[in-house]
DNA sequence: CTATGAAGTGGAGGTTCCTCCGCTACCACT
DNA sequence: AGTGGTAGCGGAGGAACCTCCACTTCATAG
């Protein structure tokens, strides 16, 4: 299957997805995660068939709006292991991924479906998560101190359960033992 | 607070929660989880208004209605601590648990409920999990194979987590890896 | 036995979600 | 530059959720 069916998307559709695209993010960082889409649709001045079309599910929308964002996260990693050893970079970004999803409410559930993907729909953020899971793991490996038999998809899994577990604001503490007990069972040893 | 507000509730009262309760049973068992809450009303023959004054959200209904076999979940603890090791017990019942969460679909968001109530509301269900836990750190802990500084109530969150992360059923593989994980992180050595 | 007010009821209706399908307008081809 | 086929549009409307409050029923004190 080459390039999986990547039409080019007319010149109007583009338009319509941008303009939603656009009022989501305005809509996300205004009224909150629970915006109603029909009100989204209404600010992008299209119709809702048009926003359900280009965004089958709430998820779909909030992935999009927010995939800048995320690519930030993935790209922190470099940072956190240019200042730390793999171990505490790790766990680092652990903390920065929790807190991330904590804060944009509603991104939570978004994850979800982002992890589920095994298909299409979402899997640019998702290989970029795996990716920048798999680059701190690599850098624990290398180092000795993490186990080499680690599945970094298996580990997003992980921290989805923990955000999506205790990710309310006021768990912040279960998240932590949570994230710890992960950390553990990572590290090189308990093998 | 001695019995924090434990009025005795009225005989048509009580009379009308058990039918809800009744009827939900029923729904959930041949219509599947997803049945509207609604039709639940309807045929256990109370208006719509009734039901949502006894269970305030779904989650509460669902937890009410598979309270019984949640409570054999946590009684079958007994039974594999007297034919296993603790680390192998323990490791049998998450996966026994998982198994229940991911058929009785629908019960995993409930099961979110359960977890974060501090208060009262579920706490039954609660309190007899996190009793099902403790009972198999605390084997474990006697003999040696587990760490003794993990609290039972973080360990359902982490079971939660798994759960909400890859209840689905095409993700067993990927929930019985965050286990292995999650058991690793458990046991002594990694402290 | 009655009166009284607290406890409980029910369902209409506002809100949101999401689907469906007749219509519009784009664009590739001549 | 006309035109046919089709990608894309929009919004009406059905389904479910949940709230709210005027009304009914219970149970207790007198």
């Amino acid at each position: 299957m080459p390039g999986t069916s990547e039409r080019p998307l007319r010149a109007d559709a583009r338009r319509n997805r941008d303009r939603v695209l656009d009022a989501a993010v305005r809509a996300f960082s205004t009224d909150g995660p629970d915006v109603t889409l029909d009100s989204i649709a209404k600010s992008a001045g299209v119709g809702i068939g048009t926003l359900y079309r280009h965004f089958p599910t709430r998820e779909a929308l909030v992935e999009a709006a927010y995939r800048n964002e995320l690519a930030k996260l993935c790209d922190s990693v470099a940072d956190l292991l240019s200042t730390m050893p793999p171990v505490a970079a790790t766990r680092a970004w652990m903390d920065l991924f929790v807190d991330y999803m904590t804060t944009k409410r509603g991104m939570a559930n978004a994850l979800k479906a982002v992890i589920a993907s095994g298909g299409n729909p979402f899997s640019e953020s998702r290989d970029r998560l795996v990716g920048a899971i798999s680059t701190l793991l690599d850098a624990g490996v290398a180092e000795g101190s993490v186990r080499k038999d680690v599945d970094p998809a298996i580990v997003l899994s992980g921290l989805s359960g923990v955000t999506l577990a205790a990710g309310e604001p006021g768990q912040r503490e279960n998240a932590n033992c949570l994230l710890d007990l992960l950390m553990d069972g990572l590290r090189y040893g308990a093998d």
